[in-house]
DNA sequence: CTTGACCCTAGAGTATGCTCTAGAGTGTAG
DNA sequence: CTACACTCTAGAGCATACTCTAGGGTCAAG
């Protein structure tokens, strides 16, 4: 197998849709590893980080915050499979979350509904303080 | 009518079930008029700043950001009744922006369960992959 | 060599809604 | 007067996920 080129950072930003500024914000947050450098000290990436960046687009949208993907990432770092009960019981949670989150939003809009159909009479300062 | 005594800011938090901190960042921002002082440089106010704290309270209860509440007081400064389109263009913003965010959880919390019911079988890769 | 594109770091800024701190003043009861 | 509770301002901090800036270095083509 042939050993690929490695990757300057403008590189891997450009495949994977992601800016530079992110993929260095990302390794401060610890969910990519720090690379090795060049000479004159940029960064040299292989196309795994590629993969990497667009695993942790497609977990963000998911629902998933840095926060859960690093470590979901760091667990099994690929996160492509249930490495252990882990990544399992972060999605479960997660899924909880979005449920409880979707209520929430659910009767903020079922209340401004019942607002703005209670306009068509000028009985909107009773049913605000209801 | 007797004339109310004015109230310290500490009341006034302690009434509407506010911090001090709140208030004071409320009056930055806008949302509330700058009130009188005493002698001693304290806050003066009267009883509406309760009332109008707790409508506060309940606008964001509706998921109105504060920048929205702001304009619908400095509109009305009651914001009780439709004092004009605004409110109600607003309101009716603010469930289509809730609807698009619900519809945006929903569809994260269908992929999650998409993923965990593939977890079942070792095809995880391909699920979060596709 | 020059130029332009790219790279580097540290830190600040953005958005939103608070919350807290540092240092200092006020008011009242004992 | 003392002590304690309350008040004040300006600004920093927190959470989250980036985004941008200032000042400077590297690389490669012309």
């Amino acid at each position: 197998m042939k050993k690929l080129k490695p990757l300057q950072i403008g590189a891997v930003a450009k495949q994977s849709q992601t800016s530079v500024h992110t993929i260095r914000y990302y390794e401060k947050m610890g969910l990519l590893k720090t690379p090795a450098r060049g000479e004159g000290g940029f960064r040299l990436y292989s196309s795994d980080t590629v993969e990497k960046l667009i695993f942790i687009k497609k977990a963000q949208g998911f629902g998933l915050t840095l926060k859960e993907i690093k470590k979901i990432m760091v667990c099994g770092n690929q996160g492509l499979e249930p490495c252990c009960d882990l990544t399992t019981n972060l999605f479960t949670q997660k899924i909880d979350e979005l449920e409880d989150r979707i209520q929430e939003l659910e009767g903020m809009k079922g209340r401004l509904k019942s607002v703005l159909s209670g306009w068509v009479k000028p009985k909107s300062k009773k049913d605000l303080a209801s």
